[in-house]
Parts: structure tokens; sequence; C-alpha cells
DNA sequence: GTATAATTGAAAATGGATACCATTACCAAT
DNA sequence: ATTGGTAATGGTATCCATTTTCAATTATAC
């Protein structure tokens, strides 16, 4: 009997065809981003599969996540408070691609879906030049908004 | 006589203005920024300053970024390879804005100015309908490009 | 000068992330 | 089924940029 049972998700042939294996603290820690409603850190993550699964190591949580940044199933994000986030990517999930709001007050982020599709046509085009100018190869972009959210712009 | 000379630059009147007072710590670390061609880590200023006021310590720079960039007269750049960087900022230096290219593969950066005005342009209007869409008061954005750059290309 | 508050710096603490390494799980070929 | 090789795991120790602490020093107002 295999230790670790084998879910029929959507990513299961990704690792696969990876040649990579799908042990169950990767499908976990998969399962718990994929129920998650926000950005989970690390930790987040680690408590959360801990729950369930008591003896997957807080080392393996930061492995896989690794890996699945890696295979592009996951986006790294960093907020500047110094422990990075989580996510489904957007390609993973099918949904809408969404971008940043972060308040420099509390660290809250609010996603935002507006003008996404202009902000992709504008970055899409200033790719193409500058990897041509630089010999580049962009494989990603970032655009985010800092500010005060609107509970701290009256504190204080 | 005061231990601490005093410059007559252009930031100095910030700093009184701000209440603040302009020590030489405080006016050696702006003088390597102001004479840096590139993002200094906060241990690059360190060295930089240390040479010349070896009694100045890693502390104080820290804390003196982190006024400096309070007072806006400092960016604070986090390219995720677990250091920050820092340069004076733009309207500091009334020079033309720019953006970065990060390469994942070196942690080279390379700043580009190109199509600037119209990322400008697009990100003023976004920000207008967020801010009133959120409530959300902006104060900063942040467009990057990460890739690889012509070196780390090749490698492997 | 003196008072007062700001500023400093050395050392210690913090905390997220990583390296190390012995152990375990998996898979393919016998 | 057994085996041998490789991938994956998890606990501990460690790293390292950044903060905190706190006593000593310095700048400014009086």
């Amino acid at each position: 009997m295999p230790k670790y049972g084998r879910g029929s998700c959507w990513w299961a042939g990704r690792f696969r065809g990876g040649g990579y294996r799908l042990t169950m603290p990767r499908q976990s820690i998969l399962e718990v981003l994929d129920n998650a409603s926000k950005h989970l850190s690390a930790e987040d993550i680690y408590l959360a599969v801990h729950k369930i699964y008591p003896n997957v190591g807080l080392t393996t949580v930061y492995r896989t996540l690794d890996l699945l940044v890696q295979m592009g199933l996951v986006s790294k994000l960093d907020f500047g408070d110094g422990r990075a986030r989580y996510e489904l990517s957007e390609s993973s999930k099918g949904v809408k691609q969404h971008h940043h709001l972060v308040c420099t007050g509390c660290n809250r982020v609010i996603d935002y879906t507006d003008f996404i599709d202009e902000e992709i046509k504008l970055l899409g085009r200033i790719e193409k030049e500058l990897s041509k100018k630089f010999n580049f190869k962009i494989t990603n972009h970032l655009i985010r908004f800092y500010g005060l959210c609107n509970e701290c712009q009256n504190k204080k």
C-alpha cells in the first residue's frame, strides 16, 4: 500500500509530465493553495498542512513552493513586509489576471482586475521592445500600487 | 567648532524644514548616494561611508536610510535577492524617471527610460480610478520586468 | 554654559529562509 | 517480491539582513 495516496487533480499531469512525483506533501500544499482566498505565507501554508498531516516539515513547504514556482503553477509575491506570499498563478486557475494595491500602513493587499487589459497590452508592447534593445529574455512583469488604505488614512 | 561640518547642499533645507538635524553621518550617507552610479545596498553605503568616517555604524546607516525614504529623498528598492537597494529618488535629482529590468539569473539590474512617458500616463490614469474605487491614497507605483540577461541566457 | 531632546553606535536579538544530512519513499529492472 | 538507484523528506543548525536595546554622545534652544 502506498503511503502517499494520489489525488486525480488537474495538476497531476503537470507533475508526471515534468518528471516530478506527486507526493502527499505536495498534494496537500497545492490543496491549501487551491482553497485559499488570499495570498499565503510559507508559514500559513505550513500551519494549514500541518493540521492535517503533522509530519510535513517547514523545509518541505519551502522546497515545494520553490518547485511549484519553477513549474509555473504558483506565483511568489513579495510585498515588502519581509515574508513572501504565494498564490496559484492565474494561468493555473484560468482566472482573469489581477494586480495588487498594497497598503504601506497595515500591509493589506487588495487585488484589482480593472484596467488589466490595458496594462497587459502596454506591458506586452514594451516587453517586446525592451527584449530587443537589451537582448533580455523577459519572463515576467510587475505592476503594483502602494499607498494607504481607507482605515490607515484615518489613523494617527 | 562644530564636530560635524555643514555642507551647503540642496538637501540641507529639507532637513531643517523637517525638524531634523543634519549630522555628519547623514551628510556623508547622502553624499555617497549622490555620487553613486548604481543602486547601493545598506552595506555598500556603510562601507563607503566607513572609509571616510570609520566611526559611523551600520545601525546609523539603516536608520538614516529609513529617514531619507520617509522624507522622500531616497527610494528603497527590493529586487528580491534578500537585500534592499537605495537610490536618490528621481524627484530629488531632477532626472527623468526610470524603471527596472531585473535578471533573475545574476540579479543584474538595468535601468530603462524608454516608454516611461507612456507608462506614467497609463499609471496616472489607473491610479486616479483605483484611488476612487477603493478609497486608497496611492503614493507610489511599481513597474518592473523580470527575465534573463544576455549572459544568463547562454549559460547552463 | 546648561538643559533637553535627538542622535549615535556596539552588541545582542530577531526572524525568514536555506544548508546540511541521515532517513525514507518511489520506481524500474531484475 | 527484491533490489538498487534516485528523488523527496524533515529536523536541526545556520545564515544573514535588518531591528532592537541602551548607555553615551551630540546638537539645538534657552
